[in-house]
DNA sequence: ACTAACATGTAATCTGTTACATGATTGA
DNA sequence: TCAATCATGTAACAGATTACATGTTAGT
């Protein structure tokens, strides 16, 4: 998740380290704060990976400063991040979130629509709330307040998200398959 | 998290490792497997920390299941991480609605509601998708529909929780604080 | 002078994944 | 007999956190 959060700001512009840092904590909206260890270590690795370059800049401060940008490489990589998102593998909202802040770079709208499609179908799959396996829900259950809670804030935001999806699918790719 | 959905589970009825598996899958709405690797090591920290003892059924099957209950301690350890909860440290809508889904074990309306109040206060913080840092966001983001999906979506999920939250506090604390 | 924000990193630890490993039971 | 499901575990690795560690710059 910070990987591709790290890839798609440099996918906009070069950035240094701590700059990336701020975004990437403002990203899914509320302020969470990311971690030195997470964030500095990813660096190093896409950085091996071969995907992203870093130009010191020395003079300016004693305190260098580290300006990161997308290699060639990187961009491919970052784009095969995004083609393959939107299905199961997408654990939360937070990832998915960072898909979609990145999604305009992916360029060509038919990828674009596939990705939202495979989303789409995923949150169509039923959802388990009412069932356990075969089971289905003791009636303490639902009338347990706090569950119903979950039941309520799910629907709702399965809801919006497959109204908005809809319709920018419409507007995508008018005539596209499904 | 998968700490927290075994104790809540156990917390309800004894159960066996396997039959904990498919519960915890099932908890946030949409199936999401829970790896061996995941499971079997958490139940072996919490038994080593004494939240949880198994007894081990032995002729009933060559295959022996193990019947983990909750013990006293493991009862006080989950009221102490439901109680907690609520604040910043929940970093996804998967952890709370784990949170939500025993905050029944918490017996006392009182602090159920303490619970619920923290999550209210973190909502309200004001998002940051329109400020990053001090900086307004440039056009062209408002401009990504992309982008625009992630406001859509954040803002229904964050109404309807509010309208969620405020109705269940009038109703478990009627003259409550605040 | 002091504090907050800027700026970059490492080490230990925690929690999770995938892949490996084994074996019994049940139904087609 | 073969596959799916039941049932339990370990090993290697990935990704994140907290705490540690250092130093600069800008504002009060």
């Amino acid at each position: 998740m910070v990987e591709l959060a790290i890839l798609g700001f440099l996918g906009e512009r070069p950035l240094h380290g701590y700059e990336l840092k701020r975004r990437v904590a403002h990203l899914t909206g509320h302020v969470r704060p990311i971690a030195d260890g997470t964030l500095y270590p990813a660096i190093k690795r896409l950085e091996k990976a071969g995907w992203l370059s870093r130009r010191t800049e020395p003079g300016s401060r004693a305190a260098p400063r580290h300006v990161l940008s997308l290699t060639e490489a990187g961009r491919d990589e970052l784009r095969r991040r995004l083609r393959d998102a939107g299905g199961v593998q997408i654990s939360d909202e937070n990832h998915w979130f960072t898909v979609l802040a990145f999604l305009r770079q992916l360029d060509d709208p038919a990828q674009q629509a596939a990705v939202l499609r495979r989303r789409r179908d995923f949150l169509r799959e039923p959802s388990s709330f009412f069932y356990e396996g075969e089971r289905p829900l003791a009636a303490e259950e639902f009338e347990d307040p706090f569950r119903q809670g979950i039941l309520t804030i799910a629907r709702a935001t399965s809801r919006a998200e497959m109204r908005w999806l809809h319709a920018t699918l419409k507007a995508l790719d008018p005539q596209g398959p499904r």
